[in-house]
DNA sequence: GCTTTTTTGTTCGGTAATGAACTATTTTAT
DNA sequence: ATAAAATAGTTCATTACCGAACAAAAAAGC
C-alpha cells in the first residue's frame, strides 16, 4: 500500500483511540477525528465512508493482526498439527491482543464496545471452528461453538479491565473452565 | 505552509535529532534520515538540498522559534521599553531555549554543534545590537559585543549539559559575570 | 591498482492529499 | 417554532508525495 495511505490510516487510528479515551463514541464527530490525525477533510472519505466504517476498518485491522498467523495456518490445511496444540494457539493469540491492548481498550470503553465483540465473534467462530472436537454431540455443535467464542470475548473483555494477568494466566483461566470442548475424553 | 509540507518538515526533523542523540553528524547518511523519517527519496531532495542544508534549515527553525518574539519587537522600534528590563527579555529567551531543548541538545553533541553556535551568534548579535550602552567606550563597541554573545553561546551549551538549573538561574549568572556591558553607571 | 558496493543527487509519470466551496442534515439556542 | 451554528458528506482543480530508474561520485573490499 501507499506510504502516504498508510500514515493517513495510521494518523486517524490514532486519533479516533485517542478520542475514545476521553470520549464516547456517538460523542465523536469526524471533525474532531479530521482535526486530531490533521488531515484535510475530503482525505478522511477518501479513506472512510463514515464513522461506523472507520470503527469497522479499525477493528478489521486489529483482527488482521491478532488472527494473521491462525489464518494463515488454516490456508495450509495442516490437519495433523491442527489439534495438537490448541492452548499454545490460543495463548499466542492473547499475546497479539496484549500488543493491540491500547486500541482494544478504548474501543471496549464505550457504545462501539459492542460492534467490536460482534466483530470478534465472526473471526473467533474461524478459529474455534475445526478445533471443537467432533464427535457427535448430544447439544448441537452451533450451541457448543457459540458457548465457547462469547465465553472467550467475555473473557478478553474482562482481561482489558484487569491487567494485572499474562497471557498464560487467562489461557489457563479460560481452558480450566472450559475442559470438556476441546477434550477428546469428555463429552457435553 | 501546506500542511503536507508541515508534516514531513516535522518528520525530517524529528529523524535527524533522533539520529543525532546516537551517532555523530558526519556519519549519519541521507538515506539514514530518509528511512527515520519514512518519507520518498525525492521528497526529501524537495525539501533539502543536502544535509548541511537541512541542519542549517533546523538551526533556523529553532532560532525563529527562540527569538520570535524579540526581533518581532525590534521591529516596531519601541524604543522606550527598549532598555527596560534587558533580564527579562534573556530570561525569556532561556525559557524559548528550555522548550527546543531536545533538539538544541541533539545538535550539540557532535560537529554540527559549531555549525549551531556560529547560526546562533550571528541571530545573538542582533539582540543584543542594540540592547548594549551607547556611551563612548574605551574598547571597540564591536569587540563588546562579541564579547557578550559568545559568553552567551558558551553559557547556553553549558546550560544544556547541566540541566538542574532554571532559566531564571541562568539569567542571573549571566548578569552578574557580565555587569558593566548593561549598567549605564559603569564603562569597560 | 581495480572491482564492488554504497551513497548521493536528479528526473518524471502516476497517485494521494489538500482545501475551498457547496448542499444537506442535525444541534443548539433563544 | 425558528434562526443560527455546527456537522456531515461531495466535488474538483491544484499541489506535494511517491517510487523507480538513472548517472555519478565516494567508500569499502580485495
Amino acid at each position: 500500500m501507499d506510504r502516504r495511505q498508510q500514515k493517513t490510516r495510521q494518523a486517524v487510528f490514532r486519533a479516533f483511540t485517542n478520542l475514545l479515551e476521553r470520549k464516547s463514541y456517538s460523542n465523536i464527530s469526524v471533525q474532531e477525528i479530521i482535526d486530531g490525525a490533521n488531515i484535510g477533510r475530503s482525505t478522511f472519505y477518501a479513506h472512510f465512508e463514515t464513522k461506523d466504517d472507520l470503527l469497522k476498518s479499525l477493528c478489521e485491522e486489529i483482527f488482521h493482526h491478532v488472527f494473521s498467523d491462525n489464518l494463515k495456518k488454516e490456508t495450509t490445511h495442516d490437519f495433523s498439527a491442527c489439534h495438537d496444540d490448541i492452548k499454545s494457539e490460543i495463548t499466542h493469540i492473547l499475546y497479539h491482543i496484549q500488543g493491540s491492548k491500547k486500541y482494544i481498550k478504548s474501543i471496549l470503553s464505550c457504545e462501539s464496545g459492542y460492534i467490536f465483540m460482534e466483530y470478534f465473534k465472526e473471526y473467533l467462530c474461524k478459529v474455534f471452528d475445526n478445533k471443537l472436537r467432533m464427535q457427535e454431540l448430544k447439544i448441537p455443535f452451533e450451541y457448543i461453538l457459540n458457548h465457547i467464542v462469547c465465553d472467550f470475548t467475555e473473557t478478553v473483555r474482562w482481561w482489558m479491565k484487569n491487567e494485572k494477568y499474562s497471557p498464560e494466566d487467562i489461557s489457563s483461566f479460560f481452558f480450566n473452565t472450559n475442559p470438556l470442548a476441546f477434550n477428546k475424553e469428555f463429552q457435553f
